[in-house]
DNA sequence: ACATTAAGTGATT
DNA sequence: AATCACTTAATGT
């Protein structure tokens, strides 16, 4: 556990680790892990120790619409504004990867704003990265393209996933930036044809001119 | 060998 | 760009 906390020695004051030590609780899930249901209260502030968390939005139909990726020492800005004041979750978190996070009790939240300088930065960065980050995400539903929008998402996953392989069915990419398996097939047939990637059966290879 | 599921295709809106 | 109907290919039992 001091290990992992160690880490946020370089963002946070020794004293306020201390204080994550006695008051946070460290957990680990595996990959694939749903930690978070659509719905769901959120009792914690969870801190990314290791690992990937996607944050997803599901729809009526059940299907898992991508937001963004949750990276190591950031935190969800979805979190901060429902547990404040201890709304349900709106979104879905599913450990990309086998993760490791730090929960703080959301008690805490205030009166560590007030104490700790480097908390309450903490906060605003990981508010004004995730607005930028939405905002971009709305460029891209607005304004881009849909097979731009796939080579984003397949970047990224690949970025998530510190592979140039990715495992998902065209079906799965389709869901995850709200569009259909065929026009998925298409696009991907495309940049194959491109001699951008090579595709298999629920698996693509992205090649080096990607 | 057969059933099931993923992927490819053409036509229609 | 989405949906439908259908085919073909890959994979599991």
């Amino acid at each position: 556990m001091n290990l992992l906390l160690d880490k946020l020695n370089l963002i946070f004051e020794p004293e306020l680790i201390k204080l994550f030590e006695e008051q946070g609780k460290v957990k680990s899930f595996p990959c694939g892990e749903i930690i978070t249901h659509d719905g769901q209260p959120v009792l914690f502030i969870p801190i990314l120790l290791e690992g990937i968390l996607k944050i997803s939005r599901t729809n009526e139909n059940g299907k898992d619409l991508l937001l963004y990726y949750v990276y190591a020492n950031q935190s969800c800005a979805m979190t901060f504004t429902c547990c404040m004041e201890q709304h349900p979750s709106e979104v879905k978190v599913t450990a990309e990867s086998d993760v490791t996070v730090l929960l703080i009790p959301i008690g805490k939240m205030d009166e560590w704003m007030q104490k700790f300088p480097t908390w309450k930065s903490f906060i605003l960065k990981t508010f004004r990265e995730r607005f930028n980050e939405l905002l971009h995400t709305i460029d891209q539903l607005a304004f881009q393209k849909l097979d731009e929008r796939l080579v984003n998402f397949l970047r990224e996953k690949s970025k998530a996933t510190n592979s140039t392989i990715i495992n998902l069915s065209h079906e799965e990419i389709a869901t995850e930036i709200a569009s259909s398996r065929e026009v998925i097939s298409r696009l991907l047939k495309k940049l194959e044809n491109e001699s951008k990637v090579i595709l298999y059966r629920n698996q693509i290879k992205l090649l080096s001119s990607f």
